[in-house]
This record gives structure tokens, C-alpha cells and sequence, in this order.
DNA sequence: TTGAAAGCGATACCAC
DNA sequence: GTGGTATCGCTTTCAA
């Protein structure tokens, strides 16, 4: 009915409100909010009593449409319950707190379609980086896909990082942090060459995603470096999960029993695959030994406790985020930093109790 | 230099660069792109090229403060990477997706500054809705704190939603999503009860959390219904976390060790249990039973496989995000449902192998 | 069916 | 030091 609606009959108080309320500006208001202004003590007073009076925040949309505004990271990820990008999320997440930014976390359910949607929808946003997470498919498509991503995000002065995944070919501006994914699987596989065993389970991951390839690819070259013939018949892709963990160890106990070793390409896929042996009344480590991949927190709450390798998912997370800060931060004229940046941290087996020297053939 | 900067050279392209290349007004792509209004499908047509040809997105920001915009859910969390959030978090952006709604993920850490802080700084998104997750500390302060949030928000057209938290006294406008937390502990100590355990070591989680003590009280009551004496010189405190669960069986086996089963907090205490007492020559389930709460992953991931109460998690997060969507679209004239409204979901039980009649005693 | 113009809430520039 | 006010990008009457 009034003219000019009250603030509490008609939903949120406005910078407005509070000006009438004190009986100054809104430039003052303004000024005495931000901060980044000199004004009376008086002033101050007057306003900030109001803002409490009124439980008065001001409104994000309308900030940063005037110019000013939180940055925001969005994080897309494929499945939120999964360990690893909890732990990217969190780095992610607490690097933005630190500098007062806001993060946006959105799932894709490893949808094609449902990514683009949130990626024009972060576009929407106007958020300052998304950051896509984890393994990809790397076709041909997959290239053309993300590089016009990246030039979408670029021409509205956003910006894409990809973690965990492969980087751009070309000139794309683009951000990628990544691992080192063969040198893990590397040392992983060194590690139980090392202990004395020859034939080893493979579980690589779902066939075609870039972190199983790698980690394919890191098992081979250790085998090949002591000059032990890699069996692909001892290779089984699969979901990273712990039913294909089970399945595979199964099928394999079956077809090639003669293995003393798995090498599996997650820790979850190892936690199936014990499950697997020990329901096939197979000893862990005593029998056969079984390395995984990631080291979550799975990975040292099994029994035995789970050698494998470290992946520094929340300092990524952390790295994601300060490259794009910086590049933010730096950018008042050249952006800083060359664009098709590639970032990658290192990654260590951790020896737990899950590896044992294969037992004499009988 | 230009007098209306051209879209490829200055930031993101706006609606005004839309109107211009195509050669009609505002107001008609405006039109066009929301879709709910009569347009020619020859100036659709027209719109659409040069929005695909500028790869034009609409300014979110711009779109929300003249009324339009995508309704958000803010998800507050005290640590992201917990299994069981995740899936409530999981059931949210589920559910927020399937109607369009957009959602944000924030972290408190426990910190009760941060959560203050995070709750207005989702005021001034101008969310539809926050959702608070986890147990809490329900001291007077507790409910001080939340009914001001509560009312806070739904001053600014927001709501407050509580998620396996204590719901708030008196009328206030919140809404709670709880789950049967005494109940699912009286039926898993029935449980244990039923199959002869009489000493059972009881690991409720930190004092004074609301779910520790409903989970306590469950157990309790199980106790008194069976007619057995509950020895408080069983229960041992502490984190919800495996080396809690470690080290409270390290105690209890020096100090009283006659018990035959472990009733944990959750499943990750039970895990640290586990661990604990294979450290000290304990068979699992033979010598010592062992029971969970939460049934996340983990709990099946265990060997033996653990036998838990299941908390229906995701289910939650879906129930709430349509508690507030319903609120919301049926709130036309008055608001749809009553205020302080507290929804109540069933657990359940899910027997695995950790669980074993107590060895007959020597 | 389409266009012009008045806001939405906050910022920042320009006067005083 | 403080007050007007144009402006950000879009939606939505109101006219035509």
C-alpha cells in the first residue's frame, strides 16, 4: 500500500531503506559499506546501526552488476561422492575462502550435455574460472569440445582449468593441473616388481579414460624396465569402482589364477578386489598382494592397510585456484601467465602393509 | 575507442549486442530467450542466429535483480569431504537440478564465524534457500543462533533448512529434515543384544553432539528394554573419526577388555576399530563383533563387511530441497505448509557379516 | 507482434 | 566529507 514499501512487509531491505532510515545517501551508505572511502565517524555510526536495525546485506546481484562482486569458482565434477574430487573440491574451496572468494559446485553425472548446461550456466554467472574435475575421454572431440569451452569462457572474461585431466593441444586458453599419473603407476608397479612378483593382476579403470591409460602405461613401461613380459591377458578394464574391483578379481581367479599381485587402478577398485579374494579364500597379503591408487581415506582404513600411491588431490585443488587468482590478480593489463598453462604435481607410492613377497610356487 | 563497444572486444556480449546485429529491439530478444511470450518465428529465427554466432549467454546477475533469475539452494557443510554429506549434498543438487534450480556448496569447518558468515553472504545472493547439515551442539546458544538465521532469511524471502540437526523451539520459520537417529541405535544395540553380546563397548561420537547423544540414548534404551545393566564405564567420546575408534579400543582393551562387541558412532569409527583390534591379535567378528551407523560405501567395503544402520542421505537432501521448492511455488498468497515444519525419515538396519554370537566366555 | 522506457539495487563519478 | 545521478544488463509494463 505505501509508496515506497517498508523493508520488512516486502522481502529484503534495500540500500535505500537503510539511507532513509539514517536520513543520509545512498552514496554514503555505500561508501560506509565497502569501506574503501573516507567518512565521519558520525556517518559510520548512523549507518552501520541501521544496517543492524535492519538486518541489511546488500544485494550480490545487484553489486556485481554496478561492477563490484565476489569472484566465484565454479567446480563441476562428474559425482560428488567420489573421494578424490571431494578432496580437490575441498582445496578448491578453502584456497577461495582464503581470498574471499565464493565457489559454486555443480555435478554432470558424467553427462555431456548436462556439462555444457553448466558450463553456459557458470557463463551466466559470470564466475571468474570453472574448473572441470577428473579423468576424460580423450577423442578427438573431446579436444574440440573443451577448447571451445575454454574460448567461451575466455571471451567473457572467465576462465577454464581443467584438473586432472589432459591438457589442450594449440593455442587454447586454458588452465590444466594435472599429476604425474604414469609416474605413480610407475613406481606403483616398480614397487611390487621390486617385492619379487611377475604376474600381476592389472586393473587399469574404465578403457579410453586418460587416468587409466597413464596408469596402463606407467605398469608397462616398469615392466618393460625389468625386462619381464607384460601380459595384456592380465589386463581388466572396468568402472572405477569396487563391484568391477570384485568382478574382475573373480573372473581372474578363474581364468588366470596364477597371479600374486593386483594392481589395481583406484583404491576403491582394490577394496572390491580384496573383498573378491578373500571370498575366494585367498590371503591378503599373505597370498596375494594388492596396491592401489589415489589414497583416500579408504586406503588406510582396510585391512591390511593399502599401499598406494598419493595423489595430492586438495593441493590441486589449491593450485587450481591460486593460477587462476593470479592470472586474475596480475591481469590489469597482459594477463599474466602464458595461456595453455600446465601445471603438474608430483605424486609417491606410500607403503602400507598390503604387499608382501610373492609366496614359492608350489 | 568505438562508442558502443563491440562484443568480441570488451568482456562478455550483452543483449543490447543480440538487439543490434539482429536488427530488433531489446525487448524482443529479451523475449525470444525466455520463451514465454508470443514472438514471429521469423524473429526468433533472426535472435537465435546472432545469439549462437556471438555465443551469448544472459548476465545471471542482471537477469535476478529485474526479477527473473534461477532460484539457488546454498548447501553449508562442515567438511566436504565426509561420505555421508556428500550423499545429503548429492540428493540436493539432485533434486535442484531436476527443477532448474541451481545450487552452491560452502564449508564452515566447524567454525561457528564462518558459518555466520557464509549464511550472509547467501542472504546477499539472495538464495532460495540454505541448507545447514550435520549434527550440532544444541546448547541454548544453538537455538538463539539458528532461529535468528531462520528468521534472517525468511525476512529476506529465503528459508532455512536444517538437516539431521536438532529442529528450533518455539515458531520459528524453519524447516527440518531429521532422520530416526535413536531409533536406528536401539535397533542396531537390539541387534547386538539379540545375539548374546552383554559387554559391548559404545563409541557414541563427540559429547554433546546431538546425534551422538540420540545415538547414546537409542542405545541406551535397547539396554533397558533387554533388562541388561548399560555400564557408563563403556561408553568412550570422542570424534567421529577412525583414529578415535582407534585409539578408544587401544583404552578400552587395557583397561576393560571383557567386552565382545563394538556399537560405533559411525562407520568410520568402526573402521578405526577394526583396525585397532586386529592390532592387538582380535579377530573380527570370531573374537569381537562390530557394528556401524550411517552405512556409507565404506561400511560394505570392510572385511568383513559391516553391519550398520542405514541413514537414507541422499533421500533427505532430496526431501529437502522439495520442502523449500514446494514452499516456494505453492506460496502465492500465504506460505504452503505450516512454519517449523519437521519431516522425519525412517533408518534401518543392514546386516552384513561383523556380527557374531559373543564366543562363550572362559 | 514489436518497440520504448521504467525500474531492479548498488557503485562510482561529478559536483558542492 | 557528502549528496545527486548515470550506469550495469535484463525484464516487463505500456503503447503502438
Amino acid at each position: 500500500m505505501s509508496q515506497r514499501k517498508a523493508p520488512s512487509e516486502a522481502g529484503r531491505a534495500t540500500i535505500r531503506d537503510v539511507a532513509e532510515h539514517a536520513g543520509v545517501s545512498v552514496a554514503s551508505v555505500s561508501r560506509v559499506l565497502s569501506g574503501n572511502y573516507p567518512v565521519s565517524d558520525e556517518l559510520r555510526r548512523r549507518v552501520m546501526k541501521v544496517v543492524r536495525d535492519l538486518d541489511y546485506v546488500t544485494n550480490a546481484h545487484a553489486r556485481s552488476l554496478a561492477g563490484g562482486g565476489t569472484p566465484t569458482v565454479a567446480i563441476l565434477i562428474n559425482n560428488i561422492t567420489g573421494a578424490a574430487f571431494a578432496h580437490v573440491a575441498k582445496g578448491v574451496e578453502g584456497a577461495a575462502t582464503l581470498r574471499g572468494w565464493l565457489s559454486l559446485v555443480g555435478t554432470t553425472g558424467d553427462d555431456p550435455e548436462r556439462e555444457l548446461a553448466l558450463v553456459n550456466l557458470m557463463r551466466q554467472q559470470g564466475v571468474a574460472a570453472v574448473v572441470l574435475l577428473g579423468g576424460a575421454y580423450d577423442y578427438d572431440e573431446y579436444q574440440l569440445r573443451m577448447a571451445r569451452f575454454a574460448r567461451s569462457l575466455d571471451a567473457a572474461g572467465s576462465h577454464l582449468v581443467l584438473v586432472g585431466r589432459p591438457p589442450l593441444e594449440g593455442d587454447v586458453p586454458a588452465t590444466t593441473v594435472d599429476y604425474d599419473n604414469e609416474g605413480g603407476a610407475y613406481a606403483m608397479a616398480s614397487h611390487l616388481l621390486s617385492a619379487g612378483h611377475r604376474r600381476v593382476l592389472v586393473l587399469p579403470g574404465p578403457a579410453g579414460l586418460t587416468t587409466a591409460q597413464g596408469r596402463l602405461r606407467g605398469a608397462r613401461r616398469a615392466f618393460e624396465a625389468y625386462g619381464i613380459p607384460f601380459d595384456p591377458g592380465m589386463i581388466r578394464h572396468g568402472p572405477y569402482d569396487d563391484t568391477h574391483g570384485y568382478t574382475a578379481v573373480e573372473a581372474a581367479l578363474r581364468e588366470t589364477p596364477d597371479f600374486t599381485a593386483v594392481l589395481a587402478g583406484t583404491d576403491v577398485v582394490a577394496a572390491g578386489a580384496m573383498q573378491a579374494l578373500r571370498a575366494a579364500g585367498r590371503r591378503v597379503p599373505e597370498d596375494v598382494s594388492i596396491v592401489g591408487y589415489d589414497d583416500i581415506p579408504l586406503a588406510s582404513q582396510l585391512t591390511p592397510q593399502l599401499t598406494t600411491v598419493h595423489v595430492p588431490y586438495e593441493e590441486m585443488g589449491r593450485v587450481a585456484l591460486r593460477a587462476v587468482a593470479d592470472r586474475r590478480e596480475g591481469g590489469t593489463g597482459r594477463r599474466k601467465g602464458a595461456d595453455g598453462e600446465h601445471l603438474v604435481l608430483g605424486t609417491h607410492v606410500v607403503v602400507r602393509n598390503s604387499v608382501r613377497p610373492p609366496a614359492p610356487r608350489g
